[in-house]
Parts: C-alpha cells; sequence; structure tokens
RNA sequence: CGGGGUUUGGCGCAAUUGGCUAGCGCGCAGCGUUCGGGACGCUGAGGCUGCAGGUUCGAAUCCUGUAACCCCGACCA
C-alpha cells in the first residue's frame, strides 16, 4: 500500500478525550474515528488489525470443531422474552421495531438465537455436540462507555455456543475452548489469565474470563504469588478467626449519642472495628428488603450478595424506608428484634457474612436512635436466613488457597469470556434432543465470547512505547514499512518504486511511505507511531552505504545491507 | 441515573464589564528553498461560535430551553 493512497492520516494532535493510550494511539495513527459515544469506525489500518485478530482467533476455535455461521442482527423480541433474558439484560438491550410494529433487539449476544436455529433441526444425540460460532456486531446500550475501544456501545465479537447432551460432554468443548482462548491470548500477545468469574447476565454456574492487566483496565482481579486469580465478584479470602472462643457476655443495652459511620461507633465505645456490626440495608428489584451483616472491618460485594439471594439488582434502602418500613434508625440498624417489628406484608431476608462466625459479644445498634448494643451475639440474639461469603476482598487480605501471602488487587481487562451455561436457555425455551433411549433431553448449552476491538485496543495498551505502537508480528496491519527519503532524486525514486514492486511480488505485506514533500522526522515519527514491526529506509545516504537501512520497531539500532541482498532473505 | 466539566474551521486553543472584518498554531492547497528524527518563506482555501428561542442599536460573550461529548461514580459482557 502506499501511504500517499491509504485513506486515514497520522495526526500531530489528538483529542483530549483520549485519556487511554490506545484510544489515543490508534486516533493519532488513522486506525479509528469515533462517530458517537462509544460508536467508532474503523479505518483500513485498524480494519486489517481487527481482520487479523478475526483470523487468529477464527484458526484456534476452528480447533474446537467450531464452524462459522452468521445469524441476523435484529432478534425477535418474543425470542428474548421466552428465554426471560429480556429482563435480565434489561437496560443494556436496544430496541427497534419495524412497519408493522413488531419489536426486535438488536443483538446484544446470541445464546436465544442460536438455540433456536439448532432446534430447527430437531436433533438427536448423535449430532451432538454442535459447536457453532460467528463474528457479528453486537449492540450494548452500556451505561458509560469509556477509553476509546476498551468499552463500546456496538462491537465485533466473535461468540460460539456449543449443545451437548449432559455436563460431561460440554466438559470436553469447554475445556478445549479454554485452551483455544490461551492459544489465541498468546498468540495475540496478550498475557490473559483465566479467572474463575461470576456469570453475570448470561447466566450458568462455571465460567472463566480471560483477564490482562492494565492500568486502564475497569475490573478488578485479586491475585496472589500462589498462584490464586479471581474476578473480585467471586474471590474469597481468609477470614481470621478473631474472638470466637471468648466467654458470651450478656446483651447490654448503652446510650449512644454518635453519628452513623462505623468510626464513630468505634469512637464511642473504644472497642475494635472487627467487634462491630456492619449492617447494610439493601432492597432487590422485587422490592424485598435484604439486611446484610457483615463484620465491621468487612463490607459487602454486591455482587456476591445477588447471587446468595438470588436477586437481579439491588439498590440502597433510604433513609425514608429504614424509619417508616422497617420502624429502624439509619446508622443503628440491628439484626436483633429488626423482624419482630415488621408489618406482616414487608418482605424481609437477613443475610449473613460468615465473617459474623469469627467473632463474639459484637456491638451495634439498636434499631432506635442514640442506643447501642453491647455483646450481640448470632444465635442467641438474632438468627441469619441465609449465610455465607458476602465479602469484599481487599487489598492485603489473606488468600484462600495457600493461605499464606496477602492478595493484591490489579486492573485488568476483560478480553474474553467462556461460559457453561448448562440448561439456563434449554429450560425456558424447551429445547430438546433426542437421547439414545428415543426420549427427548434438554441441551446442554455453553458459550465462549471475544470482543474483537477490546483485543485490538488491549493489544495497545500493552505493547507501546513514548512514540507509539508496537504491534505483535501476526497482527501487524504491515510485516514491513518501507520509508523512501530524499524522494527529489530520481535515483532514490526509481530504486525505491523498484523495491517495493519486488517486495510485492514476493507477497510481502508493505506499507511504503512515498510521500515526495514530507521530511524524514515526519516519517520516522509516522512510522514509530504506527508500529508496524519492521522499518526499510531508502535514502541518497542508504544508498551510498550500499543499499538499504534495516530496523526493527522493537530494537533501536539499524543495520544497512544491499538491495538484492535484503530480497533473497525475505 | 447521580456528581463534575466541555462544546469556537479537520485537530489543539484564543477572544466575555456585550462593540471593529471571530484570531493563533497544526493540518490542508499552490509556488519556492530545504531534505536522516515532526524544516522554512510567501500566497490561499476553510467558521451561521453545538442547536433553538429571547434581551439588545449590536451577542461567541447576557438570559431561557435543549442536545452532544468527556471524566468520576452507579451499572455492566
Amino acid at each position: 500500500m502506499r501511504y500517499s493512497k491509504l485513506f486515514g492520516k497520522t495526526t500531530k494532535t489528538v483529542t483530549k478525550d483520549a485519556v487511554a493510550v490506545s484510544h489515543k494511539y490508534l486516533l493519532q495513527g488513522g486506525f479509528i474515528r469515533q462517530l458517537a459515544a462509544g460508536r467508532y469506525s474503523l479505518l483500513p489500518l485498524g480494519f486489517i488489525v481487527a481482520k487479523k485478530i478475526e483470523q487468529v482467533i477464527r484458526n484456534e476455535v476452528e480447533k474446537t470443531g467450531a464452524q462459522e455461521v452468521i445469524v441476523p442482527t435484529l432478534h425477535p423480541i418474543e425470542l428474548w422474552q421466552r428465554a426471560n433474558r429480556d429482563k435480565k439484560f434489561g437496560p443494556a438491550m436496544m430496541r427497534v421495531k419495524d412497519r408493522n410494529n413488531s419489536e426486535f433487539t438488536l443483538g446484544a449476544t446470541a445464546e436465544v438465537v442460536m438455540l433456536d436455529l439448532v432446534d430447527q433441526f430437531n436433533v438427536s444425540y448423535k449430532d451432538l455436540p454442535i459447536n457453532i460460532y460467528q463474528f457479528s456486531q453486537k449492540f450494548r446500550d452500556e451505561a458509560r462507555a469509556t477509553g476509546g475501544l476498551l468499552r463500546v456501545r456496538e462491537f465485533v465479537m466473535k461468540d460460539g455456543y456449543s449443545f451437548h447432551q449432559d455436563e460431561t460432554d460440554l466438559m470436553v468443548t469447554f475445556n478445549n475452548y479454554k485452551q483455544a482462548y490461551i492459544n489465541i491470548f498468546k498468540k495475540l500477545e496478550l498475557e490473559a489469565i483465566p479467572v474463575e468469574a461470576d456469570s453475570g447476565a448470561i447466566g450458568g454456574n462455571l465460567s472463566y474470563e480471560f483477564m490482562t492487566e492494565t492500568e486502564v483496565g475497569e475490573d478488578t482481579i485479586a491475585k496472589c504469588n500462589c498462584g490464586y486469580v479471581a474476578n473480585l465478584e467471586k474471590a474469597t479470602f481468609i477470614k481470621q478467626v478473631m474472638n470466637a472462643g471468648q466467654k458470651k457476655e450478656p446483651l447490654a443495652e448503652v446510650e449512644a449519642v454518635r453519628g452513623a459511620t462505623m468510626e464513630d461507633g468505634v469512637a464511642l465505645h473504644k472497642l475494635p472495628l472487627w467487634q462491630q456490626t456492619k449492617d447494610v440495608m439493601f432492597v432487590d428489584e422485587t422490592g424485598r428488603f435484604i439486611l446484610a451483616l457483615i463484620r465491621g472491618d468487612f463490607s459487602v460485594n454486591e455482587t456476591k450478595l445477588k447471587n446468595l439471594v438470588n436477586a437481579t439488582e439491588l439498590r440502597h434502602a433510604t433513609d425514608e424506608e429504614i424509619i417508616n418500613t422497617l420502624h429502624s434508625y439509619p446508622g443503628f440498624i440491628s439484626p436483633v428484634g429488626i423482624k419482630e417489628n415488621l408489618n406482616k406484608d414487608t418482605k424481609f431476608i437477613l443475610v449473613a457474612d460468615d465473617s459474623i462466625r469469627t467473632t463474639i459479644n459484637m456491638y451495634g445498634g439498636s434499631n432506635r436512635q442514640n442506643i447501642d448494643l453491647l455483646n450481640i451475639n448470632i444465635d442467641r440474639d438474632w438468627h441469619a436466613d441465609v449465610e455465607g461469603d458476602i465479602a469484599q476482598v481487599e487489598n492485603g487480605f489473606l488468600c484462600p488457597q495457600c493461605k499464606k501471602w496477602e492478595l493484591k488487587l490489579v486492573k485488568a481487562i476483560e478480553n474474553g469470556h467462556i461460559f457453561n451455561i448448562g440448561y439456563v436457555y434449554s429450560e425456558p425455551m424447551n429445547s430438546t434432543f433426542v437421547g439414545q433411549d428415543g426420549t427427548l433431553k434438554k441441551l446442554y448449552m455453553g458459550s465462549y465470547g471475544i470482543g474483537i476491538g477490546r483485543a485490538l485496543a488491549t493489544i495497545v495498551e500493552t505493547h507501546h512505547d513514548d512514540k507509539g505502537i508496537i504491534w505483535p508480528s501476526l497482527v501487524a496491519p504491515y510485516q514491513i514499512h518501507l520509508l523512501a527519503l530524499d524522494l527529489s532524486d530520481k535515483n532514490v525514486q526509481l530504486q525505491a518504486d523498484e523495491l517495493y514492486e519486488q517486495l510485492l511480488k514476493k507477497n510481502l505485506e508493505v506499507l511504503y511511505d512515498d510521500r515526495p514533500d514530507i521530511t524524514a522526522g515526519s516519517k520516522f515519527a509516522d512510522a514509530d507511531l504506527l508500529g508496524i514491526p519492521s522499518r526499510l529506509v531508502i535514502s541518497k545516504r542508504s544508498l551510498d552505504k550500499g543499499g538499504i537501512e534495516i530496523k526493527l520497531r522493537t530494537s533501536p539500532n539499524s543495520s544497512v545491507t544491499s538491495i538484492k541482498e535484503y530480497l533473497s532473505s525475505v
């Protein structure tokens, strides 16, 4: 490609809106342009990279037996409703109507469409597993798009789906896919760690996210030197026993004129934070109140809580609700006696983090203003409806795996996600296959996604220097960046054009900077910015030295070789 | 959705006690000199100052409304 003819140019300045490095360099290099918030065009350079990433994915994924298909972008809303997905995905779904007033959703993911497709073939166990995938535009009305290509509202995703007789059968494909993803990210030179994760809106009981550590990541993962890694929504830690063995003292009521914070409680009672009860009141999407109880030095992870109590949405209860509906008082909520004060029609559940068992004689509110209770003990003074882990991991907490080292929280980008979905969709959609015994059985399902644009941006995030991008060779838009300097010199011009033609004849991917009136410095700067792996310079000077100068983007040094020699080496 | 901010040629910015023809740099086009790390000179094109309404002799500047975009948070594959 002659650079003079390439659509999309480099720019010296870039909008101040570009905060993430990848956003900045991709704009500056002419890889992408923004249309609207979270909606980007890929220019030729960006599109070539995207296609190369797709090819890497295609090659690896097909090793799992996956076959490529393509399904429509607009999905009949009824299909999503049948699978109960419209509620789970909710506001992130884009909806449109056609002229007949039929409602569609713009595909945010395609589990139900693929399941419906498979269903049409009346499959038997002999057909299974079925393993299909596509590359297609996905639409998600994200609350907030950020970081250029890192989180967008419209993007190309590779989404794969597999259908099985049972979980055992799925696990074969699932593990193959896991390996395929590991291979893909290795080839893309993205260090993506498989992390056990929450399945979120896709559903299912086992999922792995492939996380790449970067400063601009929007997810947080907990890591330990021993190798333990988990998404914050899933990560656990050792909750050390504090005073659990001690003697239980009698429950006592004391006056407590204090503020509503944990610190106020510590200051007033001169007792450790961990001995205080933390009482957080949530309301879920059904209007059910959820009192989450946890040791004072921990905090509640809302995703864990949601999963534990089967809620899809949580919000904090308002002061007004705490006073009028729950007959308690903000800052003085207590598990002791709260249920007895409720009206019959108030839906309420009391959840305790298991850390509550590591300490006794706790102190905290009494559901009345300015009165605290001392020596609160579970089982004696109150009972939890549900007990489990709802605690948020924090830096320095003890690793649950090795039980020796501290967990570190790091920022990461989720670049892929594979799900063991099970019967989440085949159940409501009644999707079945004929088993060996002749009876109908439910299809067991898995799904596997990678966002192309996000992978592209993550590569830039992790492969750049202060001058620009450094593309891994497999996904570089071109392999060779040929710079011709001194083009006013006829000889140089001739030799450069000739060299370009020769390289093309060898089927090499060459970007030829043939701009006649651009200074050397600009061409070098652009070459650094674009990040093509190997740079060739042909100029009066290089020809005087015997040929062309070769420099790799990754190296500060260059060498000169004759054109003939170079051509025979590539 | 809550908090903060921004909006002036393609990009980065300036001009507000309301007042000349809305400036500057980059970029773009033409000519010339240059030519190994973002050269220089001259010339030129390019703006309904986000949009709508209002106040005024006069609005980029004041008022009202509205939209888009960015950041933090909430949310989220």
